[in-house]
RNA sequence: GGGUCGCUAGCUCAGCGGUAGAGCACUCGGCUUUUAACCGAUUGGUCCUGAGUUCGAAUCUCAGGCGACCCA
């Protein structure tokens, strides 16, 4: 995709291949069989005093990251997945141990290049200068490169490229290969915390015909046999309830949501969420769950429930603050919405207190939500449960049990960004209907995002579900958090990007010929 | 959607109206303790694309493409 012509570079090493299959070796081996990752000779090793050698033999494979060649001695970095290692290539060394092939030397200097995947046998050595090292007896090449490396000193700094070409990024930056182990980490932690407390992983459709469970816009498809108009799923929220009713009491999905909605640091547009469902608990328990289960997380990821993002100090230790979100508005603007009897009298207050007064925030509860969106979220830096949304924002959510107008929901934040929201859910069947057919008509009024009505969700609730605590939570925020990165892209390995375009080309995938 | 910035050799960048440049990489030569190895020589270009202004455009103007950041 980057170039049409092989350049010179490639040029190059296409001609050093061909040399390796004269050689009779060739460019690229079947397999083959290291003996040790570099980062357990390092530490087994690591008592190896300067200059001395040890009598054991080792075998390596990696790529081949720096070349050194002096006349008859050359030292290269070799990197396996766990690190890197010095190669010490001595001419006479390799001579005495393939009397066979007295070039072995030259070929290894002149046929190995940069980005190589090479296999090495060799006895170890700590070289004068301190560099644990493997003394060359016999060498593989594994895997001929066409591409040269990045630039060894700066790295990938085209943070385009590291998005488009992440193998290369993988390979050249240390840091981004610990990221995404720390994601895999984060993953792998949540769906050991949630097994061992009795949660049943399902999966859900991700092709439906009703969008529902999120407010947001569904991408699009098509079904061809069935010539059926689908949607990518925007939240897993509707059949896992449906599994609750089924008498699953504790079920979660961890899995990918698609939203047809821009992209920043903090959105893509396929995203990675966990929602978890638990039977006879409310939003209180979920609560408690929540800190539990990112605290545990943070722990098996960072080794420590205190971190830090961004330079902020960020303290995950449980409890966490509950505050609602009136009396957080309160602070921040000196506004109580609890007086306001209009969505007339709550705008001019939000006017003259200088907040800005959107049109679609059509009543007093969306303007909460304004005020909370445009002067609190940003500062609740610590993890902070915000409680009790205005009803008309939550129409999955039960009503308060004390508070009219309000749901049981809350939605956590952490350094300014909702990380996970949850509810008690709501399962009276009439008011479900009801709450759903408000959003029907606000979808035909032309709101892009309301939800549609899911009669068979409807159904499953008359056939009656238990009392349930809901929570979701977004991993790929949650991911950023506990690898300190600033953007989404930066801990989802492949994020959408638009396609590199040349002169006007819309894709390098050319369409295929009209059948015959 | 709006604003700001960027796009020049494989990589990182300079050049900002007058012959297209540097370092690294590549190729060649030298070199047995280097680790951004070093020394010498050579090679390498659709200056993102298109149109315009000009005797002359990488440079100025306009449009477009892609990206980054900020805002919504």
């Amino acid at each position: 995709m980057t170039e049409q012509r092989p350049n010179r570079l490639e040029q190059a090493r296409l001609e050093k291949a061909r040399t390796l299959s004269e050689l009779g070796q060739g460019p690229y081996a079947l397999r083959f069989d290291p003996s040790h990752h570099t980062v357990d000779l390092q530490r087994d090793h690591a008592d190896l005093p300067n200059g001395a050698e040890r009598d054991l033999e080792v075998l390596v494979a990696g790529r081949v990251m720096t070349r050194r060649v002096m006349g008859k001695l050359a030292f290269f970095t070799l990197a396996d997945e766990s690190g890197p290692i010095q190669l010490f290539i001595e001419k006479a060394t390799l001579a005495a141990s393939l009397p066979e092939n007295p070039e072995a030397f030259a070929q290894l200097t002149t046929l190995v290049d940069a980005g190589d995947l090479i296999g090495v046998r060799g006895t170890l050595r700590r070289t004068d200068r301190g560099e644990l090292s493997v003394r060359v007896l016999q060498w593989w090449m594994l895997t001929k490169a066409l591409q040269p490396l990045p630039d060894k000193w700066h790295g990938l700094a085209d943070v385009e490229k590291r998005y488009r070409q992440r193998y290369l990024d993988l390979i050249v930056s240390p840091q981004t290969r610990e990221t995404f182990r720390r994601r895999a980490r984060l993953v792998s932690g949540l769906r050991r915390w949630l097994d061992e407390r009795g949660f049943l992983e399902i999966e859900t459709p991700v092709l439906q015909s009703v969008p529902g469970g999120a407010d947001a816009r569904p991408f699009e498809t098509h079904h061809n046999t069935l010539d059926l108009p689908l949607t990518l799923r925007i939240a897993t929220e509707l059949h896992l309830k449906r599994l609750v009713v089924g008498g699953f009491e504790r079920v979660y999905e961890l899995g990918r949501i698609f939203r047809n909605e821009g992209v920043s640091t903090r959105h893509n547009p396929e995203f990675t969420s966990v929602e978890i469902y638990q039977a006879y608990a409310d939003y209180t328990d979920m609560m408690l769950l929540t800190e539990e289960l990112i605290a545990a997380v943070a722990e098996q990821v960072c080794g420590s429930t205190r971190l830090t993002y961004q330079g902020k100090e960020v303290d995950l230790t449980p409890p966490w603050r509950r505050v609602t979100m009136h009396d957080l508005v309160r602070e921040a603007t000196g506004l109580d919405f609890n007086r306001f009897t209009s969505r007339a009298e709550a705008a001019a207050a939000m006017e003259a207190a200088g907040l800005e007064v959107p049109a679609l925030a059509d009543s007093a509860g969306r303007l909460l939500v304004e005020a909370f969106e445009q002067r609190v979220e940003a500062d609740l830096i610590q993890p902070t449960f915000v409680l009790d949304y205005p009803v008309e924002n939550s129409p999955l959510a039960r009503a308060h049990r004390s508070k009219p107008g309000m749901v049981e929901r809350f939605e956590l934040f952490i350094v300014g960004r909702e990380t996970a929201n949850a509810f008690s859910e709501l399962i009276d069947p009439v008011d479900q209907r009801q709450r759903l057919e408000t959003q029907q008509e606000r979808r035909l009024a032309g709101d892009l995002e309301a939800q549609g009505v899911d009669e068979d969700f409807l159904h499953a609730l008359e056939v009656g579900m238990p009392p349930t605590g809901g929570l979701g939570i977004g991993i790929d925020r949650l991911a950023m958090l506990l690898t300190d990165s600033p953007s989404i892209r930066d801990v989802i390995a492949f994020p959408l990007l638009r396609p590199e375009s040349r002169g006007g080309q819309e894709s390098s995938i050319s369409d295929p010929e009209p059948a015959q």
